[in-house]
Order: C-alpha cells, then sequence, then structure tokens
DNA sequence: ACCGTCATGTAATCGGTTACATGATTCT
DNA sequence: AGAATCATGTAACCGATTACATGACGGT
C-alpha cells in the first residue's frame, strides 16, 4: 500500500483491463490480451500473476482470493489505479516506437534482402489477412479503442508487405 | 570460452557490427549503434559494456585491454562468433515485430484519440523529415543493409502520418 | 584555473522470460 | 482408463535499465 513502484506499459495494460473489466483474474487477463492489446503489445503470461501483485502491494489493485475450489486470486481497481491510469492517459506521450523488427534487423546486418523478402512477406501477408478478418467480424460496439488500434495494425501491415515485395522484386 | 549462452538480439547487432568494424571499444560500439541500427532498435550504451564481456567469456569474442592511457578494453569477432552470426543471418525469421507504441497502447486502452494524433502527427513528421534528410546525404556506398532499412523507416514513418492525420481529421 | 560536456565505465536493481509443475477437461 | 491438451500458478534466472562515478578535454 506504501512502496513507491514504477508503473511500466505492463502496468498500465493491467491497470486498464481491470479499469474495463471491474475485475479479474490472471487467467481473465490473459485471455483477453490474447485477444486484443496482445496483437501489438504481447505479454508473457506469467507477468499476468506477477504485476498484479505488485500492483496491489502498491495500492493500485485490491486482492482477493476465492475462497472456494481453486482459490484463484481475482484484482480489482482501487481509486489511486484509476487516477494512475487516468493521468498515464492524459500525459503526453515521450518518444515513438520502434520498429524493432527481427527481419529487418538481419537486413540492416547483412542478410539476404531476397531470402528474407520471400518469408517476410509471406508473414505479413498472412496477418493481413487475420487482421481483416477480425475486423469484418468486429460489430462496431464496444469501445473505440481497439478498433482504431487494429486499424493501425492493418496499415502497417499494407506497408510491410509493400516493402518486403517491393525488396523480393528488386534488380 | 566455454559455457553456452542464450544469444539475443543484442548479441547479434554486436557481433555484427564487429563482423564489420574489425574490432572496436564499446565506446565505438556506441557511436555506430547511434547512427545506424539505433534508429529501429536501440541499445543502453551500458550493454554495449556488458555484452561483449559475456560474448567473450563464451567465445564468440576476443578481449584485449589497452595498455596505454584508458586501457580500454578492444573486442574482435571470433571464427566461432562469424559463424553464429551468419547461422542467424541465414536461420528463417520467426515471429513478426509488434508495434509496441505507446500512443498507441493509450489509444487502446482509452487515450483520447485527437489528442493523441496531434502529438504524435507533429512527432512522426518530426521523425520522417530526419530521415528523409538522413537518406539525401547517403551517397550510397557502403553496406546496402543500412540503406535497406532506412527506407523501411520512412515508409513506416509516412503511414504514421496518414493514420494519425486520418484519426485528427475524423469526424 | 574553472566549468561543462563528452567519454568511459561499474554496480545494483528489477522487470521479463523461461522453466517447471499440478489440477481440470476432453477425447479416444 | 489413459493420453493429450487446456487452465492455472510459482520459482529462478538473467538481460536490460537505472543510477552512479570518474577521467579527459575544449573553451573562456
Amino acid at each position: 500500500m506504501q512502496h513507491e513502484i514504477r508503473l511500466t506499459p505492463t502496468s498500465y495494460i493491467v491497470l486498464g483491463l481491470l479499469d474495463q473489466a471491474g475485475e479479474a483474474t490472471p487467467y481473465e487477463l490473459k485471455r483477453r490480451v490474447a485477444v486484443g492489446v496482445g496483437n501489438f503489445w504481447s505479454l508473457q503470461h506469467a507477468q499476468l500473476y506477477s504485476e498484479p501483485e505488485r500492483l496491489a502491494r502498491a495500492g493500485y489493485l485490491t486482492e482477493e482470493r476465492e475462497t472456494g475450489g481453486r482459490r484463484r486470486k481475482r484484482y480489482a481497481i482501487t481509486r489511486r489505479g484509476r487516477a494512475a491510469l487516468h493521468e498515464w492517459l492524459a500525459a503526453s506521450t515521450p518518444g515513438l516506437a520502434e520498429l524493432r523488427d527481427p527481419g529487418l534487423l538481419k537486413l540492416y546486418l547483412g542478410g539476404d534482402p531476397a531470402v528474407l523478402a520471400a518469408a517476410q512477406l509471406e508473414a505479413h501477408e498472412r496477418k493481413l489477412r487475420e487482421y481483416q478478418r477480425i475486423r469484418a467480424a468486429d460489430d462496431g460496439a464496444g469501445p473505440r479503442g481497439p478498433w482504431l488500434t487494429l486499424d493501425a495494425g492493418i496499415g502497417h501491415e499494407r506497408e510491410w508487405v509493400r516493402y518486403w515485395r517491393r525488396l523480393r522484386d528488386a534488380r
């Protein structure tokens, strides 16, 4: 309830999901991540056990154990947690994202463009189709954020496809 | 010289740069990273001290201390290091990159699209101009990798600009 | 001579990843 | 009933980030 801890993106994902969900167990968080944010910011499932603990100790969440059966831990966001979340949401965003693409790294360090392009192209085309399927299935209800970010994902996948295709066809 | 260590992207960046440079001190590596890979895969400078040590202990690099003045450590890649690098370069690349953009994360978790868009747009426009300046200054000599990845960076920055602009102008 | 900044490095901490492990369920 | 897979969780390790610290050097 007292030590200051540093809040990382992982922290805000947990806070944000709990803010929307009301309360959840780590496993529920895991599933929510998998169908949403996980597409552009993935987490190890173990973090969804350790991070809520950390947040609870610092007073951002409450934790209570179910009494029956699996004795799961259920977490809920506190007023302090909500405050931290909204402060972060409103604060100006510092740096930009980095590409951090393993394929691109290989390209930079001397990998064969043609070989890389072939593999990357196929993977990105597949990913693009997946996103488009998700978007087609979305009925537009629910919060706007997920829909908008999906749109970003599609845009970038298209860009990747363009990029690797040009590279493949070069020369 | 003997323990197995896990090679991370950081490892390959060090190996790759040393492969091109012949040999270097951590500080020289730092500068090379800053003008190149660092644009899409940044590292803490401290890692450029610890990682070469790790690699040297495992036999991928040789390490020798300068005798005079600062007694810097100079590293060079070994045959084993080169082998590991080229094996990695040739191996098929596993997953795709994630966007991992803090602005996008805020958008997903409920941040105000208009506010986010304004800030992000400006930052990405600036970054795009920077890349274009770098490309204009590039004489096309030297290895191809850096030039090609710069191109990827430009493409994605353009996509970000399109994306946030549309978002800003929406409604 | 002093100051500020760049150069260069080490130490401690901690978040994140990997590995391990057991209880439920479903399938054959 | 046994096998396989999903659900759920813990523990250990380690790479990465942060903080700290000192030396060199150029400028005034």
